[in-house]
DNA sequence: TGTACATCAGTGAACGCGCGTTCACTGATGTAC
DNA sequence: TGTACATCAGTGAACGCGCGTTCACTGATGTAC
């Protein structure tokens, strides 16, 4: 493994497991097992570090289940994928909150990631438009009713489990049973019964 | 108002605007006002000064809403107090994200703040679990099906709420028409025909 | 194969800077008689 | 009322420290002939 990408690996691991207010330039060298002037061999500054752990180490499990998310429209159990989605996604958000929310304390960092990503088009909202096109496809083959906002339901589900994410953290949590499974179920019920 | 709460103000505002890693000493007593070595006339600490900001500028605009929650069960349109829920709530959480992000950024003090809100009983789990409470009164009523999992159906749209509010940080949004009409008509319909 | 040189990833030590914190001090206000 | 003293919120200047960054250097590897 390259030098670079072992420092993009210590810096990712110290980012997450100090904060990013700890993981500094003497930590992640040591972390990586080089020099604090071996950083600046492979990036121009910190910042610029910071960008390529936030680019190039954004953990990909959930894009690999969307990826496949849109031919899977009208196969199998509705409810089944849907669960599938949500875990995955408890499990997404969960490991990466820390690190993500962490950018909020630089605004000028956050600035610049969100430029990066605009120009790739990529970003946290991605997530919701390929389960609302997923669903919008399950809605054209009838599976799911005709008046539904396929956006809407989309930010229920995953909103649901982003702030599961957060609270994990923040509170211990009492091990929890099925909670993706009580989602996808009252989602799909809804709340009254028809009229 | 006492230098006390001046600071406090000061901080609480340098905090939201240019994120905790510049909320230095430095800055906080300029934007209010007073020396540096004033702030430890009033504060043990700088991270004393934090956990200060964090309990007592904490808005409440949330906690008043939810506290007359209780009472309304049974009145009214339960699609309108829905609604008007949804809309305090991407209120609330689009004005308190980044404050409440940045304290990722150092687990120190994320865990001084999370021991603080276990003493006093509150914290952000606090919030589904007064919607949750609503709605299962709204249950006990028969305004909501019986099979219908309160704690999941809180965790749904206050969720959605709550990635909302951090979207609309990270992204530049669309002018929303009517995400929080759309949420709670889609939560109530739900996503499928009644079997 | 041996020799002379070029390249370049990585280093140890030093740098200036801004940070949180402390200190001796000031000056306004309260209090005793 | 006047005087002497106590209290205490707030200050200006200094402090040591850890930070990000740079510098001249090393030594291993590659290359030309």
């Amino acid at each position: 493994m390259s030098t670079r990408d072992q420092i993009l690996d210590a810096a990712a691991h110290v980012m997450r497991t100090r904060g990013l207010a700890r993981a500094t330039t003497k930590e992640i060298a040591k972390a990586a097992g080089f020099s604090e002037a071996a950083l600046y061999k492979h990036f121009r500054d910190k910042t610029d570090l910071f960008l390529a752990v936030l680019s190039e180490r954004a953990p990909s499990s959930l894009t690999a289940l969307l990826d496949g998310l849109a031919e899977r429209a009208g196969q199998g159990d509705l409810r089944e994928t849907l669960e599938e989605v949500a875990r995955e996604a408890i499990r997404f958000y969960n490991h990466n909150f820390p690190m993500a929310a962490s950018i909020f304390s630089e605004p000028q960092l956050l600035a610049a990631h969100r430029e990066t990503m605009r120009e790739r088009g990529v970003g946290p909202q991605h997530v919701t438009i390929v389960l609302s096109d997923y669903l919008a496809a399950e809605q054209k083959l009838g599976r799911i009713r005709p008046e539904v906002d396929p956006r809407a339901a989309a930010a229920l589900l995953l909103g649901a489990c982003f702030q599961r994410g957060f609270l994990s953290h923040f509170v211990e949590q009492d091990g929890d049973d099925d909670f993706a499974g009580e989602l996808v179920r009252t989602l799909i019920t809804g709340l009254t019964k028809e009229e």
